[in-house]
DNA sequence: CAGAAACGGGG
DNA sequence: GTGTACGTTTCTG
């Protein structure tokens, strides 16, 4: 028996004997820095049956499923579990294989005496993750046996250990980790418009690192040899030995995370074909697999087991907001400065023309990489934390949707407080459209003109803190009477007037003994008990209080840093999860939830307003949360 | 005008 | 893979 602490990067199932096997990838903390695959094979899947009246007519009628061959199961189970913090009894259905679930549901699902399947579209290893409480990216105490070799695990690495667990993985701590990491990015001489793998060969392969490689490899160069400040090429032979060359150097510098930009679309795909083309084996994978295309959605994401792929291109669009986000204009809101350009199409005329032109090119194609990567070290810590508290692979957050990110948060949350997670709602355009849409926050245009003597007035996270004020959640809402027509001609009246915002009064506090009532939709939440996502994001806002606290005691500029970044992580989830209530898909969508905030956060900054203009504040401009004010003395109530 | 298709990033 | 982006702009019939 053997024990290992590792930092837990990736994690996947393969079907071994017809079971599912999780694998756990990681790197072994102290000493060498090893690779590590740890195996459990006791981990089964599972889903929830809601019945409809009785449960053992339920229970029977599947087992009659069972018996007439139509689907397969190992165990079912009444368990009591809670439904928007209503009591219910499930049944638990224990299956051979997680595929299983997605070949019998519907066949369940259509049985009379069932009314609901739940939780039968959460992956298996994010079920693992959940159910064992596990942090990616943090600490993990493993136990078990150390094998020769496991299924189709083929790597060339003399330090990779395969452990078989005998008990389930423990977190250790969730302490801040250094990663070592590694930018790269592909030249193509492409002189017929858009590259096209079946002729545009790859030039070269830039590389930047947190581990002290830099260098571009190429199969010219050789005229700067004397030039030191070109002392970063590495000259090849051939396209093929610059594939091999750049296969070694990532895995002889032990990388945990390689970013690209744009590289789920464009380089490892181009990657991929010109290696096929010269018979370049990519075997990046811990496992010794090669490069694997995940389908998400129409689009694609480029993986390796076990060594994560960023592309950084999907992390900025999430992490700022900007018209454009290409490299150059990301690089420049980052840092002030412009970053070397060379056009595209005119790649091929500076790698034809050598000299100047040549040289100049293996300064952008370097400059590409330097900078990919000074971004990732700017950006990457948010999502290393941001993947701690959602507690979802790292791949998949640096992939998720903000809301997706609320979402996975809230479906660990739900487990650990005994709630069964609502289903995905099925939408469709004539929902949306009978629904009609949900104002937004206030707006008020700005006066033109320069203004003096201002104040700036902001509500502190407005939406979270209404949320919990309010306790806005579908579990506690008061649905008898309500229907969209009602919503409808409330919803159109009042508040859209902008200039005359002012003249209005804001409606009065509408609050019930009971309930808290929303004002222009008249909804109703109760205030008893605390609902099930305003706790959710109470629980939030309290670790970043106490991560502030932590911040300030601390004098350790590291330490201080990473409470940082953790508490701006706290904050990002806590104002994105009013998007739960709005965004369509998303389990917790309730449209009622979503029109109490935001109406109620109008009344909110409109109160704010009048009340500001007694003391002779005249707001000139307003927008959700917050508003500037010009102080006119004139204005003033007595 | 509504519904379909393209677009983003990358060279 | 316990799966099938996304929101917006431009094109087309």
């Amino acid at each position: 028996m053997v024990k290992r602490n590792i930092v837990l990067l990736d994690i996947d199932y393969i079907t071994h004997d017809e079971k599912a096997v999780i694998r756990l990838f990681g790197k072994v903390k102290g000493g060498e820095s090893n690779d590590i695959i740890a195996i459990d094979d006791s981990f089964v899947p599972y889903l929830y049956i809601l019945p409809l009246e009785d449960i053992d007519k339920c229970i029977k009628d599947i087992n009659g499923l069972k018996e007439e061959g139509e689907i397969e199961f190992t165990k079912l189970e009444k368990v009591n579990k809670k439904d928007l913090q209503v009591p219910k009894e499930f049944i638990k259905m224990t299956l051979n294989h997680p595929q299983d679930v997605p070949k019998y549901r519907d066949k369940i699902w259509d049985l009379n005496s069932v009314k609901q399947l739940r939780e039968h579209d959460i992956p298996f290893y994010r079920r693992y993750l959940i159910d064992n409480a596990l942090v990616p990216m943090a600490e993990l105490e493993l136990e078990g046996e150390l094998i020769d070799s496991f299924e189709t695990v083929d790597s060339d690495d003399e330090s990779l250990e395969i452990l078989k667990l005998s008990c389930p993985p423990k977190t250790a701590n969730t302490d801040f980790q250094e990663f070592r990491m590694m930018s790269f990015d592909l030249e193509v001489r492409n002189p017929h418009g858009m590259p096209n793998p079946d002729q545009d060969e790859i030039i070269m392969i830039g590389i930047d690192s947190n581990v002290g490689v830099r260098k571009v490899i190429s199969t010219k160069g050789d005229e700067f040899d004397d030039d030191e400040e070109m002392d970063f090429i590495e000259i090849v032979e051939t396209e093929k030995e610059m594939i091999e060359r750049f296969v070694q150097t990532v895995k002889d510098a032990n990388i945990d995370i390689i970013i690209g930009y744009n590289s789920d679309n464009f380089d490892f795909p181009y990657l991929r074909d010109r290696a096929k083309r010269w018979e370049v084996d990519l075997d990046l994978g811990v496992d010794g697999s090669g490069l694997k295309f995940l389908r998400r959605g129409y689009a694609n994401s480029a993986a390796f087991r076990g060594l994560l792929h960023v592309d950084l291109y999907l992390v900025m669009r999430r992490y700022m907001s900007l018209d454009r986000y290409t490299l150059e204009r990301v690089y420049l809101e980052f840092f002030g400065e412009e970053k070397i350009d060379v056009p595209g199409e005119r790649i091929y005329e500076f790698w034809d023309n050598g000299g100047d032109e040549l040289k100049n090119l293996f300064k952008y194609s370097l400059d590409d990489v330097v900078a990919t990567l000074k971004i990732a070290m700017e950006t990457l810590p948010l999502n290393l934390e941001l993947t701690r508290i959602v507690r979802q692979p790292f791949f998949d957050v640096t992939r998720m949707s903000t809301g997706q990110q609320a979402e996975w948060f809230l479906v660990r949350k739900a487990y650990e407080v005994d709630e069964v997670v609502p289903n995905k709602p099925n939408m469709t355009m004539n929902n949306i459209r009978e629904r009609g849409s949900n104002s937004g926050g206030y707006v008020k245009e700005p006066e033109i003109g320069l203004h003096e003597n201002l104040v700036q007035f902001d509500f502190k996270s407005l939406y979270p803190t209404l949320i919990i004020s309010k306790n806005i959640s579908p579990d506690v809402l008061v649905t008898d009477n309500i229907s969209y027509n009602a919503k409808f001609e409330d919803f159109e009246t009042g508040y859209d007037e902008i200039d005359s915002v002012l003249e209005e009064t804001p409606s009065e506090d509408l609050d019930e003994e009971d309930y808290y009532v929303c004002p222009e939709h008249f909804f109703k939440f109760k205030k008893e008990p605390q609902g099930f996502i305003p706790s959710a994001i109470e629980d939030v806002l309290n670790e970043r209080f106490r991560v502030k606290n932590r911040m300030k005691q601390t004098e350790d500029p590291v330490l201080r840093k990473s409470l940082d970044v953790q508490q701006q992580a706290l904050k990002r989830l806590a104002n994105t999860m009013y998007g739960v209530y709005g965004f369509l898909r998303f389990r917790w969508y309730s449209f009622e939830c979503a029109q109490a905030i935001t109406a109620w956060g109008r009344q909110h900054i409109k109160k704010a307003m009048k009340e500001a203009e007694d003391f002779g504040f005249k707001a000139i401009y307003a927008d959700t949360d917050g508003f500037y004010a010009k102080y006119v003395p004139e204005m003033k109530k007595e």
